[in-house]
DNA sequence: CATCGTGTTGACAACGTTGTCAGATAGGGC
DNA sequence: GCCCTATCTGACAACGTTGTCAACACGATG
């Protein structure tokens, strides 16, 4: 079998069985292992590189028999493209970012990650990060995508709703999906959690419960799920024909210390809730701490309920009644759009279901008149 | 002034004012930006590409006013040198991976990533993430090495203890740095927090306020933190002369359900303890939770403390005394420690001392004999 | 004045893939 | 038996850098 890869060296001399030039000095003496490249599994395998090129990247026009003989040979010498090799000369890097803000919330920005981990994984692409602050200039975004190349990004909220970043990327010529959008388009791929309905099905378990005076701290008002679940939730009181009171909505943004002053602020009121919603499970906790310190018992004098079941639900002390998302699922999705969208699919909007979890700090509002006048 | 830079197309015919070939077909007419090259930014600085490099690189033997001249151009054309071109000729990526445990508690995986992050960025590297599961096999951290090509990884605590992975390096030829080893060796760069000091500082804070028997819930074995904070604690008390009961010392792995359970058995004990160190913050709130459900009031009755300062410490009620570690420093200095060992710089060891940080949690036994026949 | 560094620059060949195109091979219809 | 398509395969040139080495300019040295 004539030696069909020898073309490119040449210029150096025969190759002829030739070892690799004596390994390079490497500091500290160790010599790093050189995996096989595909030349050599061309070798092995008797065909050109350029069909083990084919077989790799499941490519059609190839004859099952040599594609078997290409597998073989790929499984003996444990080849591994070279992603830096197949970047340069294919024009992408089987790459994408992950745009994140600094999040009050650990266990938020981990499910994301965790969910586009695995479905990068899945397609053996490589997941970069970039946290971003709030007020990341979309220049540092751009210089971030120009630097790794990545072939798409995934923006979370609330970036995801950031006018001069998306068009910024869309200037650039950078695909992209969004996470939990406030605005879908149908231009781009997103995927987001229903938080409406998840804001009426709160407002409706704790109403069925017996509650008419229902406080809502609301989350960051940078993030289209606070104001769904708002929106949620005042749906689920009109429809009831119950009174929606703008005193007992306040302020937050998703931290634990939102809940704290959302409590200060609605038991100043003449008239106090029985019942109070939080934006998300940190500001309940806080709101279940406030309580704690002012003497008022949860759930006896005081139902109090999250969004999100992250592990503060849990761990706080009554656990918390909220509604489940499932956060990781979505960012899953939201990646394999993005690489479904780059190889040419058109972009879809999706929208998962929520799932009401009813534990210990929601419950009848029995000795709420006793404080009364 | 030549075209010094014709050299390598000079086969595809003249290059003179050539644009590039009419712009390819891009799925959806979007045309993607094409960054200027390398050799752009040389024609415009007038010298060659590899002067320009050298520039790029910083390395020596450059004029300055050639380097201003090229640096000039740089900034004027918006250059950005190509990671994938970079990495192929050069043989480094510029990223390092980072490998983790899916772990109980993300404020502190979370902490990790934004100081790697940070290090990296600082120097211009990417970091890879690299989720592992507690048994993931050598094999499969192998694979990742070789897939991603990254110059090094980060290996953080109980990954950084596993005989079996870090030889598989070793032998691979993959340099690394430890996160919280619990042995430091000293061919490998290693940061870690000062576990014992802490659980030091912890012990004499509940001994100076009084307390003689002192419960201890372990954090997860496998970790080295673990086995150094109850070192320090057990070496706190024997200086002290002070008794140390292996009753008061029961099993955990560092998750609020290990909280629960300690409580439990430490209470169980005909001579229950008047404090618990818990092995951290999230297994401390377990106990504070476990003892609010027996009616058993903290502090007054029981003082809780933890590790670690995660944001739990702050949302629990009362809120955690516990003793901080830089962990995003820590992190932060490891990342640095092994780009510096790539480069290399001999391998350091370095700990990172630790605050004790004294909350509502802990106070004086006063009320503990109360219980007693 | 010839020689020797030393600092500076450029030419050119890698690096390991993908894209493009042309050539080889195999079936099918006449 | 012949041409015509598909189908398969290979040759070769990119891709945009870094590494290596040779060449050059210049001052110092003998």
């Amino acid at each position: 079998m004539p030696d069909r890869n020898a073309s490119r060296v040449t210029a150096r001399g025969t190759r002829a069985g030739a070892v690799h030039p004596p390994l390079e000095q490497r500091r500290s003496g160790v010599g790093a292992r050189r995996g096989a490249t595909i030349r050599e599994v061309a070798d092995r395998a008797g065909v050109s590189f350029k069909t083990v090129s084919r077989v790799v990247n499941n490519e059609p026009n190839v004859r099952p028999e040599t594609r078997a003989r290409v597998l073989e040979a790929i499984a003996a010498l444990d080849y591994e493209p070279h992603p830096a090799a197949r970047g340069l000369a294919g024009r992408r890097t089987h790459s994408i970012g992950l745009l994140y803000e600094n999040p009050h919330e650990f266990s938020y920005i981990q499910k994301v990650l965790e969910g586009a981990y695995a479905a990068c994984e899945a397609v053996g692409h490589a997941l970069l990060l970039r946290p971003c602050t709030a007020n990341s200039a979309p220049a540092e975004i751009r210089q971030f995508v120009r630097q790794t190349r990545v072939d798409g990004v995934l923006l979370t909220a609330p970036i995801a709703d950031r006018e001069d970043v998306t068009s910024m990327l869309v200037d650039s010529g950078v695909r992209f999906a969004l996470v939990s959008p406030h605005a879908e388009r149908r231009d781009w791929p997103s995927v987001s959690p229903d938080d409406a309905e998840a804001g009426r099905v709160l407002t409706a378990h704790l109403v069925a419960l017996g509650h008419r005076r229902i406080g809502f701290i609301q989350g960051d008002p940078r993030h289209g799920a606070s104001h769904k679940r708002l929106a949620g939730h005042v749906d689920c009181l009109r429809s009831r024909s119950l009174a929606v009171d703008p005193a007992l909505i306040v302020d937050g943004n998703f931290d634990f210390e939102s809940g704290q002053r959302g409590f200060g602020a609605l038991f100043e009121l003449p008239d106090p809730p029985t019942a109070v919603i939080a934006g998300n499970d940190d500001t309940a906790a806080g709101v279940v701490v406030a309580a704690h310190e002012r003497g008022i018992r949860v759930p006896s004098r005081l139902s109090v309920a999250g969004f999100d079941d992250s592990p503060t639900a849990m761990h706080t002390w009554p656990a918390l009644t909220t509604v489940r998302q499932p956060i990781a699922a979505i960012a899953s999705r939201a990646a394999e759009l993005l690489i479904a969208d780059l190889a040419g699919r058109a972009p879809s909007q999706e929208t998962f279901p929520c799932e009401l979890i009813v534990r210990a700090s929601t419950a009848e509002p029995s000795l709420q008149r006793e404080i009364g006048p």
